[in-house]
DNA sequence: TTACCTATCTGGACTAGACCAGCGCTATTT
DNA sequence: AAATAGCGCTGGTCTAGTCCAGATAGGTAA
């Protein structure tokens, strides 16, 4: 009869999975330094650092390149059916929500994107790349693709606001139909620039195809999520 | 000027997706073994199989516990709106459906499960247990739980078939309003255990809260896919 | 033929270090 | 007071091994 012993990388996990749970470590807190934790767990840092990597896969904490590992933060509740923009989304979620421009131009479609949009092959399509915060917290970037037909001179507006207000108050184009397409993976390396994270970090992408309220098929978006930022939920009736 | 030098884990990353992309290597074909690999770019297995877990985190490539590592198959496509059984969205990819019961039981249920039926404290709740496989891959492990006043007998019953099929034949229900909710995490170990992954694998979990056609609450599953198997897709009308 | 045993191969887990690059604080300079 | 240069600390990356346990296949005995 001998006792089972569970792997060092478990008893990490659970230890700091334990102390989380009971608020000793709020959200957004810091933890030690790897090699600090090392030393109290009496590991390498090697075994340590896998043992963040599984609490990081479980969504618990999260880690900021070359700054050090946090707690994370609760996940943002993102219901397909009860869609608004981002802005309104996490305000009604009593968080703070910030927006910011990387690029915006007018340049060739990709074979991907004229695919989505239906375009003719050598297109030109308006590209918006932003990244977006959560109580200051960068958890979301996103490449929108415009139909330029339907958009003009949108380059010059304020892209820092929500795109779904701009095309309200200056296009009069309100969201019809919309296609969701969902796939947990690895974040590209732009995201995980744009992110500020290390690149291969698990994450959610969420590709949307956008009908107006009359039916046209006027943009898509490339959403890349931060893994353990969202939960998704959708209530279906009648199927 | 110097040269911008790519990490090793980068580098091998690339190589190994240029092969399987272009087709060197067909889904389901085994890797060489770790050691052999690391011979081939030569560096240190953990380098290796860092790149190796890097791919896993992209889908590529996934392993199985103890035996190698093996090229992703194609996601199966997991429509929320057409909803249909398990066997048959497989088959209807033109793919081989399999089912395997692990545990079906009458027992008393968990604050979380009681939560989610709307059962009061100390009810009991039938759960089943099942590993399901595409093309003889394990993909998914599922969690059942029945409201037991709703399906008298249904144990004694075979579990391996489709409970929706089930449902309908013996006790006249079919699925109405159905509720989601998608969460990216690790697999806890008991999904872990069942698909025979190593514990901490990324998963994907996919709660549904069932009623009838009569809006009555039957029943939730817990799903936990392995996060490369599916891609999830719906399609919102009139937000 | 069938059942079992055993050697070998595989991934899983871990040790004990090293060097590099970026972040942030401090002390210096302007 | 503001800009800057320096430096220490942090995570990021990598080396070169070891030991262990499950999976597999080949051979041996019943």
């Amino acid at each position: 009869m001998r006792e089972e012993m569970p792997r060092a990388v478990t008893t990490i996990c659970n230890a700091l999975q334990e102390q989380i749970e009971h608020g000793l470590l709020p959200p957004g807190s810091k933890l030690p330094a790897e090699r600090k934790l090392s030393e109290v767990f009496d590991t390498t840092r090697i075994t340590l650092r896998e043992a963040l990597v599984q609490l990081e896969a479980r969504g618990l904490i999260y880690r900021e390149e070359r700054r050090g590992w946090f707690i994370s933060p609760p996940r943002l509740a993102y219901d397909l059916m009860r869609r608004s923009h981002f802005h309104a989304m996490v305000q009604a979620q009593g968080r703070v929500p910030a927006t910011q421009v990387i690029s915006a131009r007018l340049q060739p479609a990709s074979a991907v994107i004229c695919g989505l949009l239906q375009l003719p092959a050598l297109s030109s399509v308006i590209q918006i790349c932003r990244a977006r915060r959560i109580d200051e917290r960068l958890v979301l970037y996103v490449e929108h693709y415009l139909n330029p037909e339907y958009f003009p001179q949108i380059l010059e507006l304020d892209l820092n606001q929500s795109l779904t207000e701009l095309y309200a108050r200056h296009y009069d184009i309100r969201y019809g139909q919309v296609r969701f397409e969902m796939v947990p993976t690895a974040l590209p390396v732009e995201a995980a620039g744009a992110l500020k994270v290390s690149i291969g970090s698990p994450g959610l992408r969420i590709a949307r195809v956008n009908h107006d309220q009359r039916g046209r098929l006027i943009d898509c978006d490339l959403e890349y999520w931060r893994h353990d930022a969202i939960h998704v939920s959708a209530v279906v009736a009648d199927i």
